[in-house]
DNA sequence: AAAGAAAGCCATGTATACATAATGCCAGAA
DNA sequence: TTCTGGCATTATGTATACATGGCTTTCTTT
């Protein structure tokens, strides 16, 4: 499955393959990347491939090594854990800093038409539930969330944190693999994202800060859920492969 | 002042020096640094100053502009206070985990150890504090209580937010030039530090966090007063230029 | 046989020449 | 005057040759 990337640039081919190598577990966490190698393997020169592990670093899924050169960060079940708390901690402090500051009317706007979008993902009675759209939507909803904070710094972190495949908001989506109590599981999600809008607009901080956190909570279960079950059902989360301990 | 600074690479060189001028200002927020430009500027070729201004961009002082290059990133007011407020976040964070999960007995005793010689610094009874010793151990402090948290992501995000000049613990610690209340601050902050650890090793988690926030709520206030006060005193925080608007 | 020194290799650091893409300016025509 | 086309400039992208420094390995000497 040599994905034949086509981008502009060399740095944009490398960048998108390592990272691909990377989520898939192709290169484990601790291995060291060789420039010559990798150049070689992506036969382009050092130069690009340099650029794109720099890249990489700043993406948080390479690491500077002692001595120059780069390595494959290494990401335990423990660190899942703690990013997804992590984003559910800034989350909660966009929501509660968007309900205290007062958010700007037009995201308001935009955030409650995506809801409602998110609600007409139910629409059908029967269990099919459109998950590729309901991840877009959601996506959409913590990135509107993130921008209501009116806090760049807020912003900022969360882009960072949600960049991690594990850590981003639709990362342990139920996928149609397996649907079980899913359908379910989603409703009381978007349950969630309509108390948090509604706690927002009611400028109820605390209680927005604590919904999102909550939110954050269910998404770390769903986690836990996936890493106690058996290994065929963490093969249905895509680029899960890169989580060691 | 043409800061001859001697490193071993001309990566660190470039690093040190581009670094040093964000921070004084000459580089002012927004403006495009163009590798050519810069190279000769340092006397160097093109590749080390792309690697300098790639960790940069890592450390959070440059961004990548849309066409590619990097452009130094703009510091607002609020965003000086956004950081901090994060740090408490983030610190807050780190002090409840330790309490919960239970934090190291070496790290505990190196922490109480610390705060120890936190006490030393006011021993002398005239109003002489030593600043430069109380700043290292105030910075020491700050990193033991992340390492208390006993998570690596929580560690690392701090060393991230901290390293924003603006936002290290020791950012706006009162300096010689104006000495006012400043023992008085000073040794109210060294309150919260052993507050802090009295919490955790009650495990009192929840007690822990909101005094790890208020430790960062009243740096947030000596910021404000300095913001608030006039230009004078502004100057008296080094590395304080690079703030715009 | 053990220890030290030297040599050689390997990986990153650096310079530089060339390629390419974007920007902007100038000129000419509608 | 304004639009448009092309050219020129400039900045980044890319390849590659060479430098350097650390590590290993081996040879020599005691």
């Amino acid at each position: 499955m040599t994905s034949q990337t086509t981008a502009k640039t060399h740095t944009l081919r490398a960048l998108i393959e390592l990272r691909q190598r990377i989520l898939n577990g192709t290169l484990s966490g601790g291995t060291r990347l060789l420039e010559v190698a990798v150049a070689e393997s992506l036969e382009i020169s050092r130069t690009p491939v340099r650029e794109a592990m720099s890249r990489l670093a700043e993406e948080g899924l390479l690491e500077r090594a002692p001595g120059g050169g780069f390595a494959v960060r290494s990401f335990a079940y423990s660190d899942v854990v703690d990013t997804i708390e992590l984003r559910g901690l800034l989350e909660g402090t966009a929501a509660r800093l968007a309900a205290e500051r007062g958010a700007s009317k037009p995201l308001l706007t935009q955030i409650e038409k995506t809801v409602s979008r998110l609600d007409d993902c139910f629409d059908r009675a029967d269990q099919d539930v459109d998950f590729a759209l309901y991840s877009e939507l959601n996506t959409e909803f913590h990135l509107l969330l993130s921008q209501l904070s009116g806090s760049t710094v807020i912003e900022r972190e969360i882009e960072r944190v949600t960049r991690l495949p594990f850590a981003s908001p639709s990362a342990f989506l139920p996928s149609h693999g397996r649907m079980g109590g899913d359908r379910k599981t989603l409703m009381m999600a978007q349950e969630q994202h309509r108390a948090i809008v509604e706690a927002i607009q009611r400028r109820e901080g605390a209680r927005a800060e604590a919904l999102a956190r909550e939110h954050a909570h269910t998404a770390k279960r769903n986690a836990e859920a996936i890493f106690g079950g058996d290994s065929a059902l963490r093969h249905t989360v895509p680029s899960l492969a890169l989580i060691s301990g």
